[in-house]
DNA sequence: TTGGAAAGTCAACAAGACTGACGTATAATG
DNA sequence: CATTATACGTCAGTCTTGTTGACTTTCCAA
């Protein structure tokens, strides 16, 4: 792209302060971008992003339990508690009781809750597929590669769980 | 790096549902591991993110606006002002009346503002510099150019404003 | 069987965002 | 010069989402 990827050489203008620096603000608005769509809709239906993470989440792994899911976002069991409340009571997210351990909790999305997953998803997802396609496969790769060396490791780990709960 | 960068081909599998899936979750771990350092130093001081990113600012464009700094950070100035006074009452943040237009306040970081600056910024660059080594110059370029293509246009421009002030 | 640990819920509080309204100083304009 | 617009600050009130602390139910192991 520009000189910074003199190949095969001892290049590290990369790693300059400068360069970090912009790295850093590139994160601080590429993040807002990416949460400003799905924002837009939440709004209108009284939820934040906390509801949308839960959604998200819930409907990548159905069948999750509350603390998979609390290590997972990193929240307080309190914090996540009271949005899967006003999801379970508004009718988007069904709660079972565990039949191996009755302590436990498994979510999953009902219908409705499908329904708003898809829209809120497909609001990111085409942002995120305009950037993509503006951007190329080798970007993105690269993209990928920058994001999961920023991770840490325990969110590594749930990163590459492809299905998080047995069930 | 792997089959989804056939090049010279149409290959478009870089934008599977699944493959976007997984860039937005990438997008969310990363950024928790991004905000990870300086929180840890922000919660012993008893500020916040928001702190960092009026103290990120500034010392990146010393002499903004109260305006201008509004504008980058995308916050009322109800809310941006509960952080500045703090900032201010500590001793961390000067706010000078502007000489050409007196109504303007332009702020500028103090020794002590710039040492906390430097404190967190540390921390946060020792991690994206450790993820930029990792990932090679390459991807460190396809990771900005995906970035920039997922901001909003009215952030790029801040993005890309070298000096936001003539002062 | 009992005593701890684990899963989840309820209550209360704080940070940081928001809106709306208002005040003051200064600048720009008719 | 009088009016209007702008930049900034502030007060009051609300909302989301994070926190801690205290509590119940359930499981498991000594």
């Amino acid at each position: 792209m520009d000189d910074n990827t003199t190949r095969g050489g001892e290049n590290l203008l990369f790693l300059t302060d400068e360069q970090l620096r912009k790295g850093i603000e590139a994160m601080f608005f590429a993040y807002r971008g990416f949460t400003a769509d799905p924002d837009r809709i939440l709004v209108q239906l009284a939820y934040g992003r906390a509801h949308h993470r839960a959604i998200h989440f819930i409907n990548r792994t159905p069948g999750t339990t509350v603390n998979n899911l609390l290590s997972i976002l990193g929240v307080t069991k309190q914090s996540l508690n009271r949005v899967l409340r006003t999801l379970i009571e508004d009718g988007l997210v069904e709660s079972k009781v565990g039949t191996r351990d009755r302590r436990e909790r498994h979510l999953y999305l009902t219908e409705e809750g499908r329904t708003l997953e898809q829209r809120l998803s497909d609001a990111q997802r085409s942002r995120m597929r305009a950037a993509y396609r503006r951007a190329g496969p080798e970007a993105v790769a690269g993209f990928r590669t920058v994001l999961e060396a920023m991770m840490d490791t325990d969110m590594l780990r749930h990163f590459h769980d492809e299905r998080g709960i047995g069930r």
